[in-house]
DNA sequence: CCGCCTATGTGCGCTAACGCACACAGGCAT
DNA sequence: ATGCCTGTGTGCGTTAGCGCACATAGGCGG
Protein backbone atom coordinates (compact mmCIF):
# COMPACT_ATOMS: atom_id res chain seq x y z
CA UNK A 1 0.00 0.00 0.00
CA UNK A 2 1.26 3.57 -1.03
CA UNK A 3 1.56 6.60 1.11
CA UNK A 4 -0.92 8.37 -1.33
CA UNK A 5 -3.41 5.15 -0.63
CA UNK A 6 -3.37 5.85 3.60
CA UNK A 7 -3.49 9.74 3.13
CA UNK A 8 -6.50 9.22 1.13
CA UNK A 9 -8.29 7.28 3.75
CA UNK A 10 -7.72 9.56 6.49
CA UNK A 11 -10.63 11.42 7.78
CA UNK A 12 -10.98 13.11 11.21
CA UNK A 13 -13.53 10.59 11.95
CA UNK A 14 -10.93 7.94 12.49
CA UNK A 15 -9.71 9.45 15.83
CA UNK A 16 -12.51 8.27 18.23
CA UNK A 17 -12.90 11.65 19.86
CA UNK A 18 -12.99 13.80 17.19
CA UNK A 19 -15.59 11.17 16.09
CA UNK A 20 -17.40 11.44 19.29
CA UNK A 21 -18.35 15.27 18.84
CA UNK A 22 -21.22 16.75 18.16
CA UNK A 23 -21.87 17.12 14.17
CA UNK A 24 -21.90 21.18 14.71
CA UNK A 25 -18.69 21.49 16.49
CA UNK A 26 -17.21 18.80 14.31
CA UNK A 27 -17.59 21.02 11.68
CA UNK A 28 -16.35 23.91 12.94
CA UNK A 29 -12.70 22.41 13.73
CA UNK A 30 -12.50 20.24 10.58
CA UNK A 31 -11.23 23.20 8.85
CA UNK A 32 -8.27 24.09 11.09
CA UNK A 33 -7.56 20.41 11.90
CA UNK A 34 -4.61 19.76 9.70
CA UNK A 35 -3.60 16.16 8.43
CA UNK A 36 -0.01 15.21 9.26
CA UNK A 37 2.41 12.20 9.11
CA UNK A 38 3.89 11.04 12.40
CA UNK A 39 6.76 9.01 11.62
CA UNK A 40 8.26 6.52 14.03
CA UNK A 41 10.64 8.21 16.35
CA UNK A 42 9.00 11.70 16.39
CA UNK A 43 8.86 13.67 19.16
CA UNK A 44 6.29 15.98 19.60
CA UNK A 45 6.62 17.33 23.04
CA UNK A 46 9.81 17.61 24.86
CA UNK A 47 9.93 17.34 28.22
CA UNK A 48 8.50 21.08 29.65
CA UNK A 49 8.08 22.30 26.24
CA UNK A 50 5.23 24.68 25.14
CA UNK A 51 2.71 22.97 23.27
CA UNK A 52 2.12 24.70 19.96
CA UNK A 53 -0.54 21.53 18.72
CA UNK A 54 -3.03 19.32 20.40
CA UNK A 55 -2.48 15.95 18.31
CA UNK A 56 -5.65 13.60 17.21
CA UNK A 57 -3.62 10.19 16.37
CA UNK A 58 -5.52 8.03 13.68
CA UNK A 59 -3.10 5.43 12.53
CA UNK A 60 -0.21 6.35 14.79
CA UNK A 61 0.22 5.52 18.52
CA UNK A 62 2.09 8.09 20.82
CA UNK A 63 3.78 7.15 23.90
CA UNK A 64 3.78 9.22 26.67
CA UNK A 65 7.03 8.72 28.66
CA UNK A 66 9.61 9.92 31.53
CA UNK A 67 13.02 10.37 30.40
CA UNK A 68 14.90 10.13 33.84
CA UNK A 69 18.54 12.17 34.51
CA UNK A 70 20.78 8.93 33.96
CA UNK A 71 18.84 8.44 30.80
CA UNK A 72 16.84 5.86 31.62
CA UNK A 73 12.92 5.79 30.55
CA UNK A 74 9.66 4.75 31.82
CA UNK A 75 6.20 5.13 29.69
CA UNK A 76 3.50 6.68 31.37
CA UNK A 77 0.72 6.10 29.06
CA UNK A 78 0.19 5.55 25.27
CA UNK A 79 -2.01 7.52 22.94
CA UNK A 80 -3.76 6.02 20.24
CA UNK A 81 -6.94 7.17 17.76
CA UNK A 82 -9.12 6.54 21.02
CA UNK A 83 -7.41 9.48 22.12
CA UNK A 84 -5.52 12.99 22.06
CA UNK A 85 -1.93 14.46 22.98
CA UNK A 86 -2.25 17.80 24.96
CA UNK A 87 -4.23 17.56 27.60
CA UNK A 88 -1.95 19.71 29.81
CA UNK A 89 -2.83 22.56 27.42
CA UNK A 90 -6.91 22.20 28.89
CA UNK A 91 -5.50 21.29 32.23
CA UNK A 92 -4.00 24.81 32.13
CA UNK A 93 -0.27 23.57 32.68
CA UNK A 94 0.44 23.85 28.96
CA UNK A 95 3.51 21.38 29.77
CA UNK A 96 4.30 18.54 31.21
CA UNK A 97 7.50 16.90 32.63
CA UNK A 98 6.93 13.97 30.02
CA UNK A 99 8.01 13.86 26.75
CA UNK A 100 5.59 12.37 23.86
CA UNK A 101 7.52 10.41 21.12
CA UNK A 102 5.47 8.35 18.35
CA UNK A 103 5.89 4.50 19.10
CA UNK A 104 4.25 3.69 15.78
CA UNK A 105 4.48 5.93 12.55
CA UNK A 106 1.52 6.77 11.12
CA UNK A 107 -0.75 9.78 10.56
CA UNK A 108 -2.94 12.17 12.72
CA UNK A 109 -4.78 15.46 12.92
CA UNK A 110 -3.46 18.58 15.08
CA UNK A 111 -4.72 22.20 15.65
CA UNK A 112 -3.25 25.01 17.26
CA UNK A 113 -3.69 25.29 21.14
CA UNK A 114 -5.21 28.39 20.41
CA UNK A 115 -8.08 27.26 18.80
CA UNK A 116 -8.56 23.69 20.68
CA UNK A 117 -8.67 26.17 23.76
CA UNK A 118 -11.06 28.48 22.47
CA UNK A 119 -13.48 25.56 21.48
CA UNK A 120 -12.42 23.71 25.13
CA UNK A 121 -14.26 26.91 26.83
CA UNK A 122 -17.03 28.07 24.62
CA UNK A 123 -20.26 27.36 26.33
CA UNK A 124 -23.17 25.60 24.25
CA UNK A 125 -26.73 25.57 24.78
CA UNK A 126 -26.44 24.61 28.04
CA UNK A 127 -23.63 24.69 31.05
CA UNK A 128 -20.30 23.44 29.62
CA UNK A 129 -19.57 22.42 26.01
CA UNK A 130 -19.30 19.09 24.65
CA UNK A 131 -15.67 19.52 23.94
CA UNK A 132 -14.80 20.02 27.37
CA UNK A 133 -17.28 16.91 28.86
CA UNK A 134 -15.54 14.71 26.07
CA UNK A 135 -11.92 16.14 26.88
CA UNK A 136 -12.73 15.94 30.73
CA UNK A 137 -13.98 12.39 30.25
CA UNK A 138 -10.77 11.76 28.21
CA UNK A 139 -8.50 12.81 30.69
CA UNK A 140 -9.63 10.80 33.37
CA UNK A 141 -9.05 7.50 31.29
CA UNK A 142 -5.52 8.83 30.51
CA UNK A 143 -5.42 9.30 34.50
CA UNK A 144 -6.30 5.87 35.13
CA UNK A 145 -4.11 4.22 32.76
CA UNK A 146 -1.52 5.94 34.73
CA UNK A 147 -2.47 4.95 37.83
CA UNK A 148 -2.29 1.27 36.40
CA UNK A 149 0.96 2.06 34.89
CA UNK A 150 2.23 2.59 38.24
CA UNK A 151 0.07 -0.43 40.15
CA UNK A 152 1.70 -2.69 37.51
CA UNK A 153 5.56 -1.56 36.98
CA UNK A 154 5.27 -2.13 40.94
CA UNK A 155 3.31 -5.50 40.77
CA UNK A 156 4.33 -7.28 38.07
CA UNK A 157 6.01 -9.19 36.67
CA UNK A 158 7.69 -8.49 32.83
CA UNK A 159 5.74 -11.00 31.27
CA UNK A 160 2.83 -9.07 32.34
CA UNK A 161 3.50 -6.40 31.85
CA UNK A 162 4.67 -7.11 28.41
CA UNK A 163 1.18 -8.88 27.43
CA UNK A 164 -0.78 -5.86 28.79
CA UNK A 165 1.41 -3.64 26.88
CA UNK A 166 0.56 -5.39 23.82
CA UNK A 167 -2.72 -5.62 24.34
CA UNK A 168 -2.78 -1.95 24.56
CA UNK A 169 -1.36 -1.15 21.29
CA UNK A 170 -2.94 -3.63 19.52
CA UNK A 171 -6.43 -2.26 20.55
CA UNK A 172 -4.91 0.83 19.12
CA UNK A 173 -4.37 -0.74 15.25
CA UNK A 174 -6.76 -1.66 12.72
CA UNK A 175 -4.55 -5.18 12.24
CA UNK A 176 -2.79 -7.87 14.63
CA UNK A 177 1.03 -7.01 13.57
CA UNK A 178 2.70 -4.83 15.62
CA UNK A 179 6.00 -2.62 14.02
CA UNK A 180 8.03 -2.53 16.83
CA UNK A 181 11.53 -3.63 17.92
CA UNK A 182 11.72 -5.57 21.40
CA UNK A 183 14.64 -2.80 21.86
CA UNK A 184 11.95 -0.49 21.13
CA UNK A 185 9.27 -2.44 23.67
CA UNK A 186 12.33 -2.51 26.51
CA UNK A 187 12.60 1.08 26.38
CA UNK A 188 8.84 1.69 26.64
CA UNK A 189 8.54 -0.75 29.37
CA UNK A 190 11.31 0.54 30.96
CA UNK A 191 13.10 -3.14 31.04
CA UNK A 192 15.88 -4.94 29.76
CA UNK A 193 16.29 -5.21 26.06
CA UNK A 194 17.21 -9.36 26.67
CA UNK A 195 14.51 -9.69 28.76
CA UNK A 196 11.68 -8.75 26.40
CA UNK A 197 13.39 -11.60 24.03
CA UNK A 198 13.08 -14.00 26.87
CA UNK A 199 9.81 -13.30 27.51
CA UNK A 200 8.81 -12.81 23.83
CA UNK A 201 10.41 -16.27 23.01
CA UNK A 202 8.02 -17.87 25.61
CA UNK A 203 5.29 -16.06 24.43
CA UNK A 204 5.81 -17.40 20.54
CA UNK A 205 6.93 -21.35 21.82
CA UNK A 206 3.00 -20.59 23.43
CA UNK A 207 1.86 -20.17 19.81
CA UNK A 208 0.60 -16.87 21.06
CA UNK A 209 2.54 -14.39 18.84
CA UNK A 210 4.55 -14.53 16.34
CA UNK A 211 7.36 -12.50 14.85
CA UNK A 212 10.30 -11.78 13.11
CA UNK A 213 12.72 -8.42 13.17
CA UNK A 214 10.87 -5.89 14.01
CA UNK A 215 7.39 -7.34 13.40
CA UNK A 216 5.21 -8.88 16.31
CA UNK A 217 1.51 -10.81 15.23
CA UNK A 218 -0.52 -11.54 17.23
CA UNK A 219 -2.18 -14.99 17.02
CA UNK A 220 -3.56 -15.81 19.68
CA UNK A 221 -5.49 -12.33 21.50
CA UNK A 222 -7.68 -14.11 24.04
CA UNK A 223 -4.42 -16.02 25.27
CA UNK A 224 -2.43 -13.38 25.67
CA UNK A 225 -5.53 -11.90 27.96
CA UNK A 226 -5.13 -14.84 30.19
CA UNK A 227 -1.15 -14.21 30.81
CA UNK A 228 -1.47 -10.42 31.18
CA UNK A 229 -2.32 -8.77 34.41
CA UNK A 230 -5.55 -7.26 35.76
CA UNK A 231 -3.79 -4.00 34.65
CA UNK A 232 -5.17 -4.64 31.18
CA UNK A 233 -8.85 -5.01 32.24
CA UNK A 234 -9.28 -2.29 34.07
CA UNK A 235 -7.75 0.07 31.65
CA UNK A 236 -10.17 -1.19 29.30
CA UNK A 237 -13.42 -1.19 30.91
CA UNK A 238 -12.35 2.31 32.20
CA UNK A 239 -11.88 3.55 28.66
CA UNK A 240 -15.01 1.84 27.81
CA UNK A 241 -17.04 3.24 30.48
CA UNK A 242 -15.95 6.93 29.79
CA UNK A 243 -15.96 7.25 25.87
CA UNK A 244 -18.71 4.70 25.52
CA UNK A 245 -19.95 6.37 22.12
CA UNK A 246 -16.57 6.42 20.77
CA UNK A 247 -14.39 3.21 21.77
CA UNK A 248 -15.60 0.98 18.72
CA UNK A 249 -15.87 3.58 16.28
CA UNK A 250 -13.23 2.69 13.29
CA UNK A 251 -11.72 -0.05 15.16
CA UNK A 252 -11.66 -3.71 14.40
CA UNK A 253 -13.77 -5.66 16.61
CA UNK A 254 -12.14 -8.88 17.88
CA UNK A 255 -13.50 -11.38 15.56
CA UNK A 256 -12.33 -8.90 12.53
CA UNK A 257 -9.28 -9.28 14.10
CA UNK A 258 -9.20 -12.82 14.57
CA UNK A 259 -10.28 -13.33 11.17
CA UNK A 260 -7.70 -11.07 10.10
CA UNK A 261 -5.30 -13.43 11.77
CA UNK A 262 -6.68 -16.78 9.87
CA UNK A 263 -6.63 -15.41 6.29
CA UNK A 264 -2.76 -14.52 7.01
CA UNK B 1 -3.15 19.33 72.57
CA UNK B 2 -7.11 18.53 72.66
CA UNK B 3 -9.26 17.56 70.17
CA UNK B 4 -11.19 20.98 71.11
CA UNK B 5 -8.64 22.48 70.36
CA UNK B 6 -7.95 21.05 67.57
CA UNK B 7 -11.21 21.80 65.79
CA UNK B 8 -10.96 25.36 67.30
CA UNK B 9 -8.31 26.12 65.02
CA UNK B 10 -9.83 25.08 61.95
CA UNK B 11 -10.43 27.16 59.05
CA UNK B 12 -11.14 26.07 55.11
CA UNK B 13 -7.90 28.67 54.46
CA UNK B 14 -6.04 25.73 55.56
CA UNK B 15 -6.55 24.00 52.63
CA UNK B 16 -4.55 26.07 50.17
CA UNK B 17 -7.16 25.13 47.15
CA UNK B 18 -9.74 26.82 49.10
CA UNK B 19 -7.65 29.37 50.18
CA UNK B 20 -6.40 30.01 46.43
CA UNK B 21 -9.98 30.71 45.65
CA UNK B 22 -11.41 34.31 45.00
CA UNK B 23 -12.97 35.65 48.24
CA UNK B 24 -16.35 35.85 46.33
CA UNK B 25 -16.28 31.98 45.72
CA UNK B 26 -15.14 30.79 49.13
CA UNK B 27 -17.72 33.08 50.82
CA UNK B 28 -20.66 31.50 48.74
CA UNK B 29 -19.24 28.31 49.32
CA UNK B 30 -18.17 28.32 53.11
CA UNK B 31 -21.43 27.79 54.52
CA UNK B 32 -21.74 24.69 52.66
CA UNK B 33 -18.31 22.90 53.92
CA UNK B 34 -18.35 20.50 56.31
CA UNK B 35 -15.67 20.46 58.93
CA UNK B 36 -14.86 16.38 59.71
CA UNK B 37 -13.05 13.77 61.37
CA UNK B 38 -10.94 12.03 59.27
CA UNK B 39 -9.50 9.10 61.51
CA UNK B 40 -6.69 7.16 60.34
CA UNK B 41 -7.90 4.24 58.30
CA UNK B 42 -11.22 5.75 57.52
CA UNK B 43 -12.36 4.71 53.48
CA UNK B 44 -13.37 8.24 51.88
CA UNK B 45 -14.47 6.17 48.92
CA UNK B 46 -14.03 2.46 47.68
CA UNK B 47 -13.04 1.58 44.39
CA UNK B 48 -15.57 2.05 41.72
CA UNK B 49 -17.97 3.62 44.67
CA UNK B 50 -20.24 7.03 43.46
CA UNK B 51 -18.59 10.15 45.32
CA UNK B 52 -20.96 11.40 47.61
CA UNK B 53 -18.77 14.82 48.78
CA UNK B 54 -15.64 15.77 47.39
CA UNK B 55 -12.72 16.28 50.60
CA UNK B 56 -10.33 19.04 51.56
CA UNK B 57 -8.47 18.01 53.58
CA UNK B 58 -6.75 20.43 56.57
CA UNK B 59 -4.51 18.42 58.68
CA UNK B 60 -4.99 14.92 57.35
CA UNK B 61 -3.13 12.80 54.27
CA UNK B 62 -5.18 10.67 52.15
CA UNK B 63 -3.79 8.09 50.09
CA UNK B 64 -5.22 7.39 46.83
CA UNK B 65 -4.23 3.77 46.11
CA UNK B 66 -5.20 0.66 43.89
CA UNK B 67 -6.32 -2.72 45.67
CA UNK B 68 -5.34 -5.56 43.64
CA UNK B 69 -7.20 -8.97 43.14
CA UNK B 70 -4.71 -10.66 45.65
CA UNK B 71 -4.85 -8.11 47.97
CA UNK B 72 -1.86 -6.51 47.38
CA UNK B 73 -1.75 -2.67 47.02
CA UNK B 74 0.15 0.61 45.82
CA UNK B 75 -0.20 3.63 46.34
CA UNK B 76 -1.04 5.85 43.22
CA UNK B 77 -0.96 9.53 44.71
CA UNK B 78 -1.28 11.16 47.99
CA UNK B 79 -3.75 14.34 48.87
CA UNK B 80 -3.23 16.88 52.19
CA UNK B 81 -3.66 20.08 52.22
CA UNK B 82 -2.21 21.15 49.31
CA UNK B 83 -5.28 19.16 46.97
CA UNK B 84 -8.60 17.53 47.07
CA UNK B 85 -10.55 14.24 47.21
CA UNK B 86 -12.38 13.71 44.00
CA UNK B 87 -11.35 15.31 40.95
CA UNK B 88 -13.13 12.22 38.92
CA UNK B 89 -16.71 13.97 40.25
CA UNK B 90 -15.43 17.23 37.45
CA UNK B 91 -13.64 14.85 34.99
CA UNK B 92 -17.57 13.62 34.38
CA UNK B 93 -16.05 9.89 35.46
CA UNK B 94 -17.57 10.53 39.23
CA UNK B 95 -15.37 6.58 40.46
CA UNK B 96 -12.29 5.15 40.06
CA UNK B 97 -11.33 2.14 40.52
CA UNK B 98 -9.05 3.32 43.03
CA UNK B 99 -9.67 3.31 47.04
CA UNK B 100 -8.92 6.99 48.85
CA UNK B 101 -7.76 5.65 52.53
CA UNK B 102 -7.12 7.97 55.09
CA UNK B 103 -3.30 7.55 55.73
CA UNK B 104 -2.64 10.15 58.69
CA UNK B 105 -5.40 10.92 60.93
CA UNK B 106 -6.85 14.92 61.02
CA UNK B 107 -9.44 17.07 59.84
CA UNK B 108 -10.85 18.24 56.47
CA UNK B 109 -13.80 19.90 55.15
CA UNK B 110 -16.33 18.50 52.90
CA UNK B 111 -19.00 19.39 50.67
CA UNK B 112 -21.69 17.52 48.35
CA UNK B 113 -20.72 16.69 45.46
CA UNK B 114 -23.87 18.66 43.68
CA UNK B 115 -22.91 21.77 44.78
CA UNK B 116 -19.48 21.37 43.87
CA UNK B 117 -19.87 20.31 40.47
CA UNK B 118 -22.20 23.25 39.87
CA UNK B 119 -19.75 25.97 41.10
CA UNK B 120 -17.29 23.91 38.79
CA UNK B 121 -19.58 25.12 35.59
CA UNK B 122 -20.63 28.23 37.00
CA UNK B 123 -19.40 31.26 34.74
CA UNK B 124 -17.44 34.30 35.84
CA UNK B 125 -16.87 37.27 34.80
CA UNK B 126 -14.66 36.12 31.75
CA UNK B 127 -14.59 32.73 29.96
CA UNK B 128 -14.42 29.84 32.70
CA UNK B 129 -14.80 30.25 36.26
CA UNK B 130 -12.22 30.44 38.62
CA UNK B 131 -12.70 27.44 40.83
CA UNK B 132 -12.73 25.69 37.06
CA UNK B 133 -9.52 26.60 36.65
CA UNK B 134 -7.55 26.01 39.68
CA UNK B 135 -9.09 22.58 40.00
CA UNK B 136 -7.92 21.89 36.45
CA UNK B 137 -4.79 23.16 37.52
CA UNK B 138 -4.88 20.51 40.66
CA UNK B 139 -5.90 18.11 38.70
CA UNK B 140 -2.25 18.21 36.71
CA UNK B 141 -0.61 18.32 39.44
CA UNK B 142 -2.37 15.26 40.20
CA UNK B 143 -0.99 13.60 37.06
CA UNK B 144 2.76 14.28 37.60
CA UNK B 145 2.15 13.06 41.00
CA UNK B 146 0.41 9.75 39.33
CA UNK B 147 3.26 9.71 36.73
CA UNK B 148 6.04 10.35 38.51
CA UNK B 149 4.89 7.23 40.85
CA UNK B 150 4.47 4.99 37.61
CA UNK B 151 8.57 6.06 37.00
CA UNK B 152 9.54 5.37 40.30
CA UNK B 153 8.06 2.18 40.81
CA UNK B 154 9.93 0.98 37.85
CA UNK B 155 13.40 2.42 38.45
CA UNK B 156 14.26 3.31 41.82
CA UNK B 157 15.22 1.88 45.23
CA UNK B 158 13.12 0.96 48.16
CA UNK B 159 15.53 3.43 50.02
CA UNK B 160 15.04 6.65 46.97
CA UNK B 161 11.41 5.47 47.31
CA UNK B 162 11.18 6.22 50.76
CA UNK B 163 12.68 9.09 51.18
CA UNK B 164 10.27 10.47 48.19
CA UNK B 165 7.43 9.27 50.00
CA UNK B 166 8.74 10.94 53.46
CA UNK B 167 9.48 14.08 52.11
CA UNK B 168 5.90 14.22 50.33
CA UNK B 169 4.30 13.22 53.64
CA UNK B 170 6.09 15.91 55.46
CA UNK B 171 5.25 18.58 52.96
CA UNK B 172 1.90 18.05 54.29
CA UNK B 173 2.06 18.05 57.18
CA UNK B 174 2.84 21.15 60.17
CA UNK B 175 5.54 19.28 61.65
CA UNK B 176 8.66 17.30 61.23
CA UNK B 177 6.85 14.16 63.14
CA UNK B 178 5.23 11.51 61.05
CA UNK B 179 2.27 9.13 62.94
CA UNK B 180 3.25 6.11 61.00
CA UNK B 181 4.35 2.81 61.39
CA UNK B 182 6.22 0.86 58.73
CA UNK B 183 3.74 -1.71 58.23
CA UNK B 184 1.77 1.16 56.78
CA UNK B 185 4.44 2.36 55.22
CA UNK B 186 5.14 -0.58 53.32
CA UNK B 187 1.40 -0.85 52.11
CA UNK B 188 1.71 2.18 51.11
CA UNK B 189 4.91 1.85 48.73
CA UNK B 190 3.42 -1.59 48.14
CA UNK B 191 6.63 -3.14 49.45
CA UNK B 192 7.90 -5.70 52.31
CA UNK B 193 7.00 -4.09 55.95
CA UNK B 194 10.69 -5.92 56.41
CA UNK B 195 12.23 -3.79 52.98
CA UNK B 196 11.25 -0.30 54.65
CA UNK B 197 12.59 -1.73 58.73
CA UNK B 198 16.25 -2.47 56.70
CA UNK B 199 15.90 1.28 55.33
CA UNK B 200 13.88 2.94 58.11
CA UNK B 201 17.44 1.46 59.52
CA UNK B 202 20.04 3.15 57.62
CA UNK B 203 18.10 6.22 57.83
CA UNK B 204 18.04 6.49 61.41
CA UNK B 205 21.95 5.36 60.99
CA UNK B 206 22.89 8.38 59.07
CA UNK B 207 20.76 10.50 61.26
CA UNK B 208 18.60 11.52 58.89
CA UNK B 209 15.52 10.52 60.60
CA UNK B 210 14.74 8.89 64.44
CA UNK B 211 11.76 6.95 65.23
CA UNK B 212 9.80 4.96 67.80
CA UNK B 213 7.30 2.59 67.63
CA UNK B 214 4.92 4.77 64.68
CA UNK B 215 6.29 7.96 64.90
CA UNK B 216 9.21 9.08 62.82
CA UNK B 217 10.71 12.43 63.14
CA UNK B 218 12.93 13.83 60.48
CA UNK B 219 16.26 15.26 61.51
CA UNK B 220 17.65 16.23 58.40
CA UNK B 221 15.49 17.22 55.81
CA UNK B 222 18.44 18.62 52.97
CA UNK B 223 19.78 14.60 53.73
CA UNK B 224 17.19 12.97 53.04
CA UNK B 225 17.10 15.37 49.76
CA UNK B 226 19.67 13.91 48.71
CA UNK B 227 19.28 10.60 49.35
CA UNK B 228 15.85 10.91 47.26
CA UNK B 229 15.18 9.90 43.54
CA UNK B 230 14.73 13.26 41.12
CA UNK B 231 11.00 11.88 41.20
CA UNK B 232 10.35 14.42 44.28
CA UNK B 233 11.60 17.37 43.12
CA UNK B 234 9.85 16.88 39.66
CA UNK B 235 6.78 16.38 41.65
CA UNK B 236 7.69 19.15 43.97
CA UNK B 237 8.40 21.51 41.36
CA UNK B 238 5.31 20.95 39.03
CA UNK B 239 2.81 21.60 42.20
CA UNK B 240 4.67 24.90 42.70
CA UNK B 241 4.40 25.51 38.87
CA UNK B 242 0.27 25.23 38.74
CA UNK B 243 -0.64 26.30 41.83
CA UNK B 244 1.93 29.27 43.25
CA UNK B 245 -0.18 31.03 44.79
CA UNK B 246 -1.22 28.23 47.20
CA UNK B 247 1.97 26.38 47.37
CA UNK B 248 2.77 27.85 50.53
CA UNK B 249 -0.09 29.04 52.72
CA UNK B 250 -0.63 27.41 55.87
CA UNK B 251 2.84 25.81 55.38
CA UNK B 252 5.76 25.79 57.56
CA UNK B 253 8.80 26.46 55.85
CA UNK B 254 11.76 24.68 55.91
CA UNK B 255 13.11 26.98 58.14
CA UNK B 256 10.36 26.52 60.61
CA UNK B 257 10.62 23.01 60.59
CA UNK B 258 14.37 22.80 61.15
CA UNK B 259 13.73 25.38 64.30
CA UNK B 260 10.75 22.79 65.14
CA UNK B 261 12.96 20.01 65.15
CA UNK B 262 16.00 21.90 67.32
CA UNK B 263 13.48 22.82 69.93
CA UNK B 264 12.22 18.79 70.26
C1' DC C 1 24.35 -11.91 -4.75
C1' DC C 2 27.18 -9.99 -1.15
C1' DG C 3 28.25 -7.35 2.79
C1' DC C 4 26.99 -4.93 6.65
C1' DC C 5 24.13 -2.99 9.98
C1' DT C 6 20.92 -3.93 13.22
C1' DA C 7 17.94 -7.05 15.63
C1' DT C 8 17.75 -11.10 18.24
C1' DG C 9 19.56 -15.19 21.09
C1' DT C 10 22.20 -16.91 25.02
C1' DG C 11 25.08 -17.44 28.86
C1' DC C 12 27.09 -16.07 32.60
C1' DG C 13 27.60 -13.76 37.56
C1' DC C 14 25.36 -10.28 40.50
C1' DT C 15 22.01 -7.76 43.40
C1' DA C 16 17.75 -5.99 45.27
C1' DA C 17 13.93 -7.40 46.95
C1' DC C 18 10.98 -11.21 48.32
C1' DG C 19 8.76 -14.77 51.66
C1' DC C 20 8.93 -16.85 55.75
C1' DA C 21 10.00 -17.67 60.50
C1' DC C 22 10.99 -16.23 64.36
C1' DA C 23 12.95 -13.27 68.50
C1' DC C 24 12.34 -9.11 70.95
C1' DA C 25 10.46 -4.89 72.86
C1' DG C 26 7.26 -0.59 73.66
C1' DG C 27 3.58 0.99 75.60
C1' DC C 28 -1.45 0.75 76.45
C1' DA C 29 -5.20 -1.59 79.20
C1' DT C 30 -6.20 -3.63 83.31
C1' DA D 1 3.09 -3.17 88.10
C1' DT D 2 1.88 -6.71 84.82
C1' DG D 3 0.41 -8.65 80.64
C1' DC D 4 -0.35 -8.72 76.05
C1' DC D 5 -0.93 -6.99 71.64
C1' DT D 6 1.27 -4.87 68.10
C1' DG D 7 5.15 -3.04 66.04
C1' DT D 8 10.06 -3.77 65.06
C1' DG D 9 14.64 -6.41 64.29
C1' DT D 10 17.09 -10.18 62.03
C1' DG D 11 18.44 -14.09 59.56
C1' DC D 12 18.00 -17.16 56.44
C1' DG D 13 17.17 -19.26 51.41
C1' DT D 14 14.95 -17.97 46.92
C1' DT D 15 14.13 -15.47 42.71
C1' DA D 16 13.27 -12.01 39.12
C1' DG D 17 15.53 -9.07 36.76
C1' DC D 18 19.97 -6.65 35.82
C1' DG D 19 24.55 -5.76 33.27
C1' DC D 20 27.74 -7.32 30.36
C1' DA D 21 29.78 -9.89 26.67
C1' DC D 22 29.38 -12.06 23.09
C1' DA D 23 27.34 -15.28 19.12
C1' DT D 24 24.13 -15.48 15.34
C1' DA D 25 20.96 -14.20 11.82
C1' DG D 26 17.58 -11.24 8.87
C1' DG D 27 17.14 -8.34 5.39
C1' DC D 28 18.20 -3.93 3.08
C1' DG D 29 21.46 -1.27 0.02
C1' DG D 30 24.75 -1.73 -3.14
Amino acid sequence: MKVADLTAKQSPTQNHLLNALPAEILKRLTPHLELVAMPLGSVLYESGGQLQHVYFPTSSIVSLHYVMEDGASAEIAGVGNEGMIGVSLFMGGNTTPSRATVQTGGFGYRALWRLMLDEFNRIGGRRSGALQNLLLRYTQALMTQMSQTAVCNRHHSVEQQLCRWLLLTLDRLPSNELTMTQELIASMLGVRREGITETAGNLQREGLISYRRGHITVLDRVGLETYTCECYNVVKKEFHRLLRDTSSAGCLTLKQKMSLTIER
